[in-house]
DNA sequence: TTAGGTGCAAATTCTTTGCACCCTG
DNA sequence: CAGGGTGCAAAGAATTTGCACCTAA
């Protein structure tokens, strides 16, 4: 499904805008990569967004398409999803719960919310599909995090668990 | 952190029992590995159980660790979370928005939901951190999958609880 | 005894990097 | 013209698999 011609101008147009300001080049391949994930509403992958470009300019190459696309993130113009150089991990909790990530460390805690297990979900879902079961993921510093951030903010490595 | 005596017993007991009732072998390194991640609130990857089992028992393998990881989720003992053999998707859509994701085909699709944005969260996240962002995620069936997998699906109703 | 489980090592899959050439600003 | 950007190929990281030996039931 694509997303409207208006809404896909406004995109690009804030992508030339958020390039220029940046003082990065403005090539074709950026120019092609940012409007194939623009143009959809689907959450393409990298290999996807690779295959529509390729249509249209056959000799990008994949690892372009990678590095564009954590540019673009890095700039702000598009957003990651699922497994953001993250590994799977395990819980032996079967309760109920939802989950709080730090954006800084990746630690990761339960806690469980009446008000969001009682939550109910919009009309619009049903033209979509059944819904099973939620999960509220609830982003920020944790306390460690929070503390440490004002002195000399300090990177962790990918997606350790701690 | 880890949970109390308590609960990790009730967890190794139901372990037991379900592994004896789907006929599976009760070996050392089951018993083991199901143990590191019954143990603890942390949400361990298969190299943080590999570590914590090969302590105790300095011959295991690291696919073995997989393996055993796997059929434990699949036994429905352990639960996954973060990319479960997903890959990294993007998105262009800068607005607020949730997402439903098929547990059959991967399909996502945004919602947009006043009910969530309106959300208060527990006290108990301010234990733990700051909450910035709180993002939900509906799992389901999409329409395609509901239709293919038994014909006679029932719907989801509207202000069903999750 | 014997089918299922394990360890080892090699294979895959998805992503990332080094490097020499190219093109936008 | 200069320095960032690109393509290619090769490297990595996280899983996954083939295979022969081992062991719980």
């Amino acid at each position: 499904m694509k997303v409207s011609k208006k809404e896909l101008d406004k995109r690009m147009a804030r992508f030339e805008e958020v390039c220029r300001e940046s003082g990065a080049k403005l090539t074709p391949q950026r120019m092609e990569i940012f409007r194939e994930v623009a143009q959809t509403v689907e959450h393409p992958d990298a290999e996807k967004v690779f295959d529509g470009v390729r249509k249209r300019m056959p000799t990008v190459s994949l690892d372009t398409v990678y590095r564009t696309l954590w540019w673009l993130n890095d700039l702000g113009l598009i957003k990651m999803l699922g497994p953001a150089r993250e590994r799977v991990r395990f819980d032996a909790d079967l309760s109920r719960h939802h989950h709080f990530v730090c954006t800084e460390c990746g630690l990761t805690r339960d806690f469980v919310s009446d008000e969001l297990d009682r939550l109910e979900l919009p009309d619009s879902l049903l033209s979509i599909g059944h819904a099973e079961k939620t999960h509220v993921e609830v982003k920020g510093l944790c306390r460690k995090c929070a503390g440490k951030k004002k002195p000399g903010a300090k990177k962790t490595k990918k997606g350790e668990p701690l």
